[in-house]
DNA sequence: TTACATGCAAATTGTTTGCAACTCA
DNA sequence: TGAGTTGCAAACAATTTGCATGTAA
């Protein structure tokens, strides 16, 4: 793949945040750097980096596409309440080769990988648990 | 949510196939029975019919959006070869449960759940597996 | 009778493409 | 130099919205 300025400052964007960005968020970012870069360069970069495994490229559960500085196999958990991603490298292996037999079995047909892109594990971040907390907290006070 | 002949028309076609269809399927279904209804109403109903919970909205790995009749806990397992979705009501609870509490210790944080939609497991279906055997065979033929 | 649903067309959003100019190797 | 890349604008696909009309309760 050619050098340009453009794609490596759109691979460095990817690869320096851990936001998950959706191709616009990337392009916001881009513009601040360069301001006369094009829309359609950075969806060109964004699927080039893609297609070649140097950016990895995840179907978020709500449908929006975002783009992953981190190619490594690794899962997400997303928040319920403020919906941010978290990334986790490791789910303990045994469990999860375990599911995938369960599977193979259940299906009747061998279960060769659980798509990463759509392996979500779903509940609430500390700061959230957090706030649920005092707001249920502030809402017992209001019955005494 | 009030009757109407189109809602009732869009309820059924996606409750009386297994495909997992897309907005535009169901529209051409529709249109066999109904040949004046509009797009607009097919998206408004699909819509409408899974924020009630009546149907399933799913978003495949590839980013599609698409409706499931059956809103039942159940898994999907889509072949790499000709990219049908199967469906699997239950797979083995034990080892799912387990996957869920490796899960949470590993993120510090609980999982309520792994989200439905975005449970996919990936392999080859058996028609497909037997095709490819089959060309394999051709292949080593060949090269006798 | 009135709140809700429809069909149509236009608007919106997210993404891709054609093309002339430019840039990296 | 020549293949590959860019910025721009136009094209596209999927979905939503505005509105006048129609329908269910």
């Amino acid at each position: 793949m050619t050098y340009s300025r453009q794609r490596n400052l759109i691979f460095n964007i990817v690869r320096n945040t851990d936001v998950h960005p959706t191709a616009e968020w990337v392009y916001e970012q881009a513009k601040l750097a360069m301001p006369t870069i094009g829309i359609a360069t950075v969806y060109r970069n964004l699927n080039a980096l893609s297609q070649t495994g140097l950016l990895a490229r995840i179907v978020s559960p709500d449908g929006t596409i975002r783009f992953d500085g981190s190619t490594e196999e690794h899962y997400h958990m997303q928040c319920r309440k403020c919906g941010q991603l978290f990334d986790l490298s490791v789910v303990d292996r045994e469990a999860f080769d375990e599911l995938k037999e369960a599977a193979s079995r259940a299906f009747g047909m061998e279960v060769e990988n659980i798509v990463l892109a759509a392996t979500l594990f779903y509940g609430m971040c500390p700061r959230c648990a957090e706030e649920k907390e005092e707001e249920e907290n502030h809402e017992g006070l209001k019955r005494n």
